[in-house]
DNA sequence: CATACTTGATTGACCGATCAATCGAACCAA
DNA sequence: TTGGTTCGATTGATCGGTCAATCAAGTATG
């Protein structure tokens, strides 16, 4: 139900020039938040990069932590809807096909959207919790994600059993590294082997497995090294 | 060969009171750097920690980032003496028992003086790369210890194959992310039962092993939970 | 032993710059 | 005219860094 019909023409227009002026202040603002961090950028910036003056800034945003905060909170959105839909044609059950996909599909979503790493793994711990929540609802709901299927599979014996959480946030935190480092450096994997080795990793470790009932994709046997450029 | 023979007694007095005071200020700055961040941390507030006045702290530091970097690197010593104690008696043929080791010994170091984690991890990436160097010679020594022994127990065939970089960057990733949740969620594991659950997922993986050839040590089937607190 | 002198250490008031946030005037579309 | 919007100068506070003054522990001199 669109509350729409209660509003004028006008009205409307101007809700629609707002929510475009606010998009616009968010693009600029993820461009120099991103590259400069959080504290090093002023709100003067951010006008500029918007073209707009200083002070319609907060117009549209109380504070520069409100600003930043939305600008958080929509890539962690994005970030959510990025892996809801590579997970929605997957059936619940097929725990080992989630994962896969889930891994990927961060690889994916960080690859696409470089400045969206930055933003959301740079400044997370250095300012008052209220944004570090935003890394963190990234894990939990990571590790939410996981943490069923995880049990299922370990009821049926088909994992080691640990507490699902840890295992769960393993693969978030090497997951979240590994994609912050890909801005740094240049490991000249692409993103599809990079999360199947994540994933493979995870599943069969790094020791050989014995014979038969080895992970569905044999690991690649050459590749960059990924030293220093 | 030590240098006194050429100092007078006042200088040695002041060459040693001008030691204790550096150090003084370290341990200051060191809990409110740790505490706050860097950013939100200011001079003045060192200055009462350390029970000095604001104009000595330049005496003995230039600059306020000159004194973080002081702090940083002596962080980033103080954990590579730990691991090099730890690997100390271990022979180098060894290369499973060297990355236990390793890991255990980053784990402990990390439990038993918590502001270093934050010190070392909160604000790396904030600053203008000076200080991401600190954490990044942390990654790269960690890599570099495992390197060779990777590549080793790869050519004996006891490894997959994979960039032995992007393995011990994974390493760790891991590692460096656990300890730092730690901190945060009490996940009601100690230090070696953490450290062996990340040495026997990397090695092992998450499937069971088929029958014989698991790794050392069997993994425990009970722990709590993690969930938050 | 007493006195003056040297020198490094200490202090905190002060400066200059930065920057988030405010304010009131101008603008403009309906 | 009205009310939402834009603008940028101004404000007020913070904070890193400087500096002249002072202190105290040594040292040379007599």
């Amino acid at each position: 139900m669109t509350t729409q019909s209660t509003l004028s023409p006008r009205d409307q227009a101007n809700a629609r020039r707002r929510r475009e002026r606010r998009t616009q202040i968010l693009r600029a603002g993820k461009t120099v938040f991103s590259r400069q961090g959080y504290h090093a950028t002023t709100m003067a910036e951010v006008a500029a990069a918007a073209d707009l003056s200083y002070g319609t800034l907060y117009w549209y945003f109380a504070s520069k932590e409100d600003l930043f905060d939305a600008l958080m909170q929509q890539q962690e959105l994005a970030l959510r809807r990025w892996i809801d839909a590579a997970l929605d044609p997957i059936g619940p059950s097929d725990a080992e096909a989630r994962l896969r996909a889930a891994v990927r599909a961060t690889f994916e979503f960080f690859e696409q959207d470089r400045e969206a790493v930055k933003l959301l793994f740079r400044d997370s711990s250095t300012l008052d919790d209220r944004f570090e929540r935003h890394l963190f609802r990234i894990y939990e709901r990571f590790v939410d994600d996981l943490e069923s299927s995880i049990e299922a599979a370990q009821r049926r014996g088909e994992l080691i059993s640990y507490p699902p959480r840890v295992i769960a946030f393993c693969i978030a935190a090497l997951v979240g590294q590994l994609a912050h480092r890909r801005l740094v450096t240049d490991d000249g994997l692409d993103t599809a082997t990079i999360s199947d080795f994540v994933v493979s990793l995870l599943l069969d470790g790094l020791r050989p497995r014995a014979s038969a009932d080895v992970g569905p994709t044999d690991p690649p046997t050459t590749a960059g090294d990924g030293a220093s450029p």
